[in-house]
DNA sequence: CGCCCTTGGTGATCAAGATCACATCAGGGC
DNA sequence: GCCCTGATGTGATCTTGATCACCAAGGGCG
């Protein structure tokens, strides 16, 4: 018996492909794939949809309650402020998953802040409704620990490139990361500051690396543009 | 209704303290706090416990299969080798916990590797005895959630800490924390090295800085042994 | 006792990248 | 067109801490 496999950690189609209604959308999250139409439903009824624009802070430590929040389109930023005002970004969720969990387990999320990266859809859950799904609905638990362990894994990995690899090398996986996906191997509406927060380094140190990539050839440079030049010269450099 | 709440991070009491039994120690841990006598009985029957002596790396990826270790007494370092044979101690794991769960869950545990910290006792559970726990006792997936969720935060707290703060900062918060539970305040049989690979620095580096804390009159050092003198000290410097 | 291996001490050097200080430049609003 | 703001370009330092090169001290062991 092998209950357990990998989830899917591609990028969801877009969502206007099934219709972009609520029940559509919401099926379409790993998280509740084993669930019936029926238990679908159910969670529908519940559920509160709002959509976010691009660089709303909607998740505040200590001003927002204990909620689960459902990514449907959009991508979203976790992130964290340290003392001097210098920002981190600790994870960036696709849409078709679940974020916020920390607040309902354990700890809470502590010191960590949500954005909205692109413009979003996403649903709210209350505590009590998630915490009535996971007593009964086993399987919506163990997605659950799938979708803990994986986050887990990707930040230890994190940690590790933090720990070790240069800017040039994180920030070349970051473009890689961002353009993953995307069919023209190219990102916009991403900022050196952007960059910078992602990756634990700061503007001016982005921008002149990113003109060494140009210079090298390994992308092309527009404002609030990149696009990729020279996929596998990245991936070499992000190997360090 | 509340069913989820922060577990205990605080250090076990030492073992011997309640016999030493294989049942006793299974029961003790905080995964399995929920199960009555009798589940513990089954677990217990097909559960193998070893030893492993301080140092010794029992836990290779590939190498070893997709198990789950409950650590009984001891504490254990999980870690990852770079391409320059550069160790990182990704999290360090108390008596009381479980461990493993990313070769059970997702995409396995990667680079990860396991070594005994300290003198070390050990269960060790199948695959398929861990699922049919998880299937069949939901109380102890939702407690596997809370754990996951609270090594989660830590490891994002800790990639903050490797990203904004200075290596004495992070030298001064792993003292604190390697010391902390210990009655006098102090540390044995933890070399500079092992320090290096814990906050992601170097040998030297950590020589001459424990040095200097020293000189600051923050610790008393010796041979394999740190004491601390001015833990508020010590605790400032912490903060960066 | 002499050997050797692990641990710790320290100087010298160097490179990466943080930090400061401005200069442009593009776009939006009026 | 003018002004303002956010995004970007770039030079000039300055620090941190990695890296190299040894040496010394402690301790187990034949």
């Amino acid at each position: 018996m092998r209950i357990l496999h990998g989830i899917s950690r591609k990028r969801q189609p877009p969502a206007a492909a099934s219709g972009g209604g609520k029940l559509a959308l919401l099926s379409e999250t790993d998280i509740f794939r084993d669930l019936t139409p029926r238990d679908m439903e159910e969670i529908e009824r519940v559920t509160a949809m709002t959509t976010c624009r691009r660089g709303k802070v909607f998740y505040t430590p200590g001003e927002t309650g204990e909620v689960l929040f459902v990514l449907k389109q959009g991508r979203v930023n976790l992130f964290r402020i340290n003392p001097d005002g210098k920002k981190l970004v600790l994870t960036s969720v696709d849409a078709g998953t679940v974020f916020g969990e920390m607040s309902l387990i354990g700890q809470g999320m502590h010191d960590t802040f949500a954005e909205a990266a692109e413009e979003c859809t996403l649903c709210v859950m209350s505590r009590s409704d998630v915490e009535h799904l996971l007593v009964n609905k086993p399987q919506v638990a163990l997605r659950f620990l799938e979708l803990l362990a994986n986050r887990l894994s990707e930040v230890e990995t994190r940690l590790e490139t933090v720990a070790f690899k240069s800017v040039p090398a994180r920030l070349a996986a970051e473009i890689l990361r961002l353009t993953k996906g995307t069919p023209d191997e190219r990102v916009d509406g991403v900022s050196h500051q952007d960059l910078a927060d992602a990756v634990g380094s700061y503007r001016e140190t982005v921008t002149r690396i990113l003109n060494e990539f140009r210079r090298d050839g390994l992308i092309e440079l527009d404002r609030l543009s990149i696009s990729i030049k020279d996929a596998e010269g990245l991936k070499a450099l992000a190997e360090s």
